[in-house]
DNA sequence: AGAAACCTTGTACAGCGTATAGATTACGCT
DNA sequence: AGCGTAATCTATACGCTGTACAAGGTTTCT
């Protein structure tokens, strides 16, 4: 039986608890499973990780994969564990706030798009792991030399995070869109005449995004356009010391 | 066979095709399947909609289903749908757009709150919906009165989507909580061990993090915080009149 | 030498989406 | 009036999924 998460998490750590030494020696490692993991994933998307395919890839049976890993939910947290511990760190070494921001913020965009399948898994139990842990810590180090308070450093980084979360699954290749483009512009047809002249605001506003969309330029202003929007929010915040949110500012009682 | 997604979609506009009167009346309609689904999602979550359940629960066969909306894929979009069209609209009255991108975070978050499923579902072709599409169109007169681009319009509508998709992500009352209780306080022993006295940083702002995050006020404080960076990042597009991001703006051949 | 610990395997179960084939129903047309 | 046909529904079946269970080997410790 497979050890508990948070020490199949830790492994590498000297102070987990070992892979006993009595039986025979393991063909396959924890390590060596979630790697070939990551690898099928990056190349097929998520739903291709699949216990026996899986077990096949690493030359032994589905069942005995169970040894290293738990359950296919562990997988998928050791998965995003291994990713996010093998993301670079380079120093930040900009003076300015907004720069490193941007640095975090562009890392990131690349870190989902070499693994887009970290769009699909969302375990709060990732949160447990060296590899999080470690890019959590750096990513905070970015807002240092600013007066954000701790509570607020976390928030500020979440909301960053989000955005470049967001802005991945905008920019997601769509794996069905070889099939689709025939279909897509039949469907396009008929969406028009059932709009008719209905919600003109949209239609235009859908319209010049679309055409906008197409353009060469497009996908990075998008980008440009978000990212901009994070750091003039943020602007206010690392200017001031703010220290905590007024208590006036929270509404009491709604909701 | 069921009628493509696009017609099921806008089966209550006039120039749908209509589900032909040959045969027996159907039993259920595309839209009671949609409906006893949503209900299911909204009570079981999501992986409880399934094909089997979901007949079973309309009195029907299975395959019976499929008679009515295509796919379990095409089923979820048209879920998505259906709750965003019955979404309440109220016209926007305050003259503060600021107040009035409040009022669509605020609802969009409450929209989450009532169907958790949606964090879950993640196809483009929701966008070919007509309940999708008005209340797109809706929220895009959020910014009426204001100096906006089209382009810039959509951007920004997005940037406050997005917010509000991380922040109900995060709020998302976790399923297994109860079970895992014990466990997680034996896991963060462990976790504080493994930790030791490396990541100083994390391990500070996590704990203010995590200590606010379990005082009463802290969700709404998280919230808050987010929706005023967001509205702080807007300020300088909706105050001046921007139009277009600046060309010189955009980094020339970076990624 | 024997026991205990570990790795690996095959079988099996309950569930999934859905392809296929066939039975039933009721309208539309001749 | 009756028949063809379109529409609805059913049952069966295939290839998947995660994983529980039981058994068989292999190694190291006592």
């Amino acid at each position: 039986m497979a050890r508990d998460l948070i020490d199949l998490l830790w492994r590498d750590h000297p102070d987990a608890p070992p892979s006993g030494s009595r039986g025979p020696k393991a063909r396959v490692t924890t390590t060596s499973a979630v790697d070939s993991a990551v690898a099928l994933a990056d190349t097929d998307g998520i739903e291709s990780v699949t216990i026996r395919r899986l077990a096949t890839e690493l030359g032994i049976s589905a069942m005995a994969l169970y040894t290293h890993v738990g359950s296919r939910d562990d997988l998928l947290v050791l998965m995003v564990d291994r990713v996010h511990s093998r993301q670079e760190r380079p120093p930040f070494v900009s003076p300015s706030w907004q720069e490193r921001i941007r640095q975090v913020a562009h890392a990131e965009l690349e870190h989902y798009e070499a693994h887009w399948w970290l769009l699909d898994v969302d375990d709060q139990r990732t949160a447990l792991g060296p590899g999080t842990i470690a890019k959590y810590d750096y990513e905070l180090h970015a807002f240092d030399g600013t007066p954000v308070s701790d509570v607020d450093r976390d928030a500020a980084l979440t909301f960053v995070a989000d955005f470049v979360r967001g802005a991945a699954r905008a920019r997601r290749p769509d794996p069905h869109a070889a099939d689709m483009a025939e279909t897509w512009t039949r469907w396009n047809d008929r969406l028009a005449h059932y709009l008719g002249d209905t919600h003109p605001l949209a239609q235009r506003v859908g319209g010049a995004a679309g055409e906008a969309m197409n353009a060469a330029y497009s996908p990075e202003h998008a980008w440009e356009f978000g990212l901009q929007r994070v750091l003039d929010g943020l602007e206010p915040l690392v200017a001031t010391s703010v220290g905590r949110a007024p208590e006036t500012g929270v509404r009491p009682t709604e909701e």
